[in-house]
DNA sequence: CCCAATTTGGACTTGACGGTCCAGTTGCGT
DNA sequence: ACGCAACTGGACCGTCAAGTCCAAATTGGG
């Protein structure tokens, strides 16, 4: 996977990029179908042959930029996810992601999950590097109601990673219908009724 | 919207209602964007004037076919969205939705849902239609849980829309995890908060 | 049974897209 | 500054998909 000349060169390190970071919008913008290598090309100014010197075919092209939107989008919520081991903490990730998608004004969904619909069924390689994005999601939940368990502030009883993955299912599920219904506070009441599900493994 | 010829006669209902069954399935099958009107003609054996016959083009079709699968998808799930009034019927529901994943070997996810991130962002027509069907599904619930409130078993400063909201959402994301993760047990662990959740409401 | 409306067949047009190929240019180590 | 590898430009090809068009067949009411 990905097994795609990394380039030598400066200049080659930089057109990579471009066509990375273009190709990235376009998915975002339109779809996994909608993106064609065409747009990449208007978009970066690169030439076929470049979009193939750097990467195999249009599927490798993807693969890759699902990568890189897991990394943008972890990337994005920053420190917050270093801190997802006190109610606080927990607290105001929440909030930054309902901000976000008042900002968004309710468009674009989960750059990670939307792209699930779209290629989970049909493309395995690509499932897989979506399931790897989610999971790097979820481990820094986990992690933090993990030190929350060892601190006590979680009951001895409490499973970690389930309620982690609950929590991802709220997020993925709220940003649905944030989506589809172009309503913000979607995502609030699914987060909301997560946080009850945490605060009952609450000490 | 859809305001395409209504068949007059009766083969003519026919071959319409073969082409969206056709279609239906092809767009659960290979995703909004796989679905060629070339594949439809294969499966139904009809011709290219057919389609164009009785659907303005591929996209009046597809919005039609959205609709087609929430009436599937509502109907699958039969009686039991006229008993979400009670907490054992809303945990056969979620049994239901659970044991289909499991049958399904965790393929497909929620054909509703997954059409969502599929259209969503870039059809209003059929992100209304989407939208459309999510409301249906989800005032089952929300009927119900107005009814347990009207007989005592839900607090009287319990929301129902809210908490029917927060309950769709986990569906949809604990079915998007199952569908990355190849795994029904993920939708299990949804539910589960989703129950914990709806129970903080219960007197 | 006849005729007008409905339905059907399928050739054709147009355009987009993924992918290949090769020749030309640039960058970099020696 | 030389030469090889890395990089780039863009013409070209085959395929496939959406949509148009018109003529033929079928249907059903009067």
């Amino acid at each position: 996977m990905g097994n795609t000349h990394v380039p030598a060169t400066a200049k080659g390190r930089a057109t990579r990029e471009r066509i990375l970071q273009a190709a990235a919008e376009l998915l975002a913008e339109k779809g996994a179908a909608g993106m064609s290598l065409d747009d990449v090309r208007a978009r970066t100014g690169a030439s076929r042959s470049q979009l193939y010197h750097y990467f195999d075919d249009r599927d490798d092209l993807v693969r890759a930029v699902i990568d890189v939107t897991t990394d943008a989008v972890l990337g994005r919520q920053g420190e917050l996810l270093d801190h997802l081991d006190s109610w606080a903490g927990i607290d105001r990730w929440f909030d930054f992601m309902v901000q976000h998608q008042i900002e968004q004004q309710a468009r674009g969904g989960c750059p990670i999950g939307s792209l699930a619909g779209q290629l989970a069924e049909n493309d395995s390689a690509a499932r897989a590097a979506i399931g790897a994005g989610l999971d790097r999601w979820e481990a820094h939940l986990r992690d933090g109601l993990i030190r929350m368990k060892t601190r006590g502030k979680l009951r001895s009883d409490a499973d970690p990673a389930a309620l982690a993955t609950a929590t991802m299912a709220s997020i993925q599920g709220g940003l649905l219908l944030t989506q589809v219904r172009r309503d913000p506070h979607q995502l609030r009441i699914a987060l909301n009724a997560a946080r009850n599900n945490l605060r009952l493994g609450a000490t």
